[in-house]
DNA sequence: GCGTATGTTTAGGTATGCCGAAATACTCCT
DNA sequence: AGGAGTATTTCGGCATACCTAAACATACGC
């Protein structure tokens, strides 16, 4: 029979797992096989199998959902992925654009002792380099709770709370601007449409202006800090 | 086409070169297929793909050889698996009978650049855990010129120079009676036809002895120093 | 309500890597 | 040289996880 150990039903339940980690609503079929890179009859029969397994449930033409048995193996393959990305920045020296690709393929071949010694010689780290969180080991896991940084109006003060992984070059653009977890910005304006963001990078006196532009912006997650008086700009 | 990094392909390749490591024969089809565990059946089928590869010769009913290719592929695994093996026990805590499975399968996932910058983080080793020799990125390897355990007569003292780690029940036992990589050992008899040999285990004075059977036997090398004055035994 | 666009499933097929059973080659002993 | 026994290969099949093309459902606009 069909087992819980296949790297590819690892992948598409961590899959299913993260769509909904930052968003509510469930995975649909074809959105999975965008996000896992293969061809939508791939899903449909990969899906019953996860049926099958007792992972997931799925109505014919409906979303995808986890069962408990299908969260819990979600949440651990997301607790490996995230410890090893920790370990590779802090122990070999990635860059947090690096660390993605070379833990997707880690997570399936380490073995749990791995993890939980590894989780140790990392001191139990609650997030990864990307901000997200790291869930327990029996799948206990706190969202920190982030907006997306253009749901904040112009003049507010946030702190970097997490980044999307999804794009090294989104990552790799932002370090090279100052922009990591943690770094304070301020909303300074918008263009039209809400099209482009403008914002400070840090909160000393020497800081830098930033326009992030679409996908930057549905990147960034910040932790709110209100406004700050005397830097508050009007909305267009 | 067929390719170079199926975890299956560098398995066979990895277990060709292994064979003739410590011993000069090249591997037939079903020692092969032993090592392994799979059918002679699948062993001439996947030798046949290394053929194409261009990583093996095989002559029907003959030995299996690694072309250039095929070594230089056998020892870039090698390089994988030992260099994980010695970052298991260095800094995850694991003891030299629990890495082999673990290295096993990471060896296949890990990229170029994570065994790179693993090597720089553990100081560029020169032997893993068991005492095999680790090559260079090139594919340079310098074998000790150790001997078997066996191969010493009675008398002789010698450090212990590598263990083989295909049995972890072996390297349990051992390391439960205190020897290890360097470990000076003296031959001081042996049984009938050379089944069993007593050696004592240290160059203290409250060293232990201990009777090592045919497996344990084979499973050690060591570096010969010569004969100890005063502690020589004669041969039955 | 009806048709069409979109999303999803079904059907048929490919590649990989394994298996057991049957056929075949090699080896060694007499 | 012949035959027995062993090693190896061939053959047909299976499981996994993909694919494309075609069939089918659902949802939406008119
Ligand atoms: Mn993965
Ligand atoms: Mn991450
Ligand atoms: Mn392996
Ligand atoms: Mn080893």
């Amino acid at each position: 029979m069909h087992s819980i150990d296949s790297s590819s039903v690892q992948d598409y339940v961590k899959t299913i797992y993260g769509f909904t980690e930052w968003q509510e609503t469930p995975i649909t079929a074809s959105q999975l096989a965008v996000r896992l890179a293969v061809a939508n009859s791939s899903v449909t029969g990969m899906v019953a199998k996860l049926v099958e397994l007792g992972l997931a449930r799925h109505e014919k033409y409906g979303p995808i959902t986890l069962t408990p048995a299908g969260l819990a193996l979600g949440l651990a393959m997301v607790r490996r992925h995230r410890l090893i990305e920790t370990f590779l920045v802090d122990h070999l020296g990635y860059s947090w654009d690096e660390v993605h690709d070379e833990a997707e393929l880690l997570e399936h071949s380490v073995s749990d002792t791995f993890i939980e010694r590894l989780d140790r010689k990392l001191g139990h780290p609650v997030r990864d380099p990307h901000g997200d969180p790291i869930p327990t080991p029996n799948g206990l896991i706190s969202r920190p709770d982030a907006v997306r940084l253009d749901s904040l109006d112009d003049g507010h003060r946030a702190r970097v709370a997490r980044i999307s992984d999804d794009n090294p070059a989104v990552l790799k653009f932002l370090a090279g601007h100052a922009v990591g977890l943690d770094t304070p910005l301020l909303v300074s304006g918008r263009g039209p449409f809400g099209a482009l963001l403008t914002v400070a990078v840090g909160d000393g006196p020497g800081s830098a202006t930033l326009q992030l532009g679409g996908e930057l912006v549905a990147a960034l997650w910040v932790e709110s800090l209100g406004t700050h008086e005397g830097c508050t700009v009007a909305t267009v």
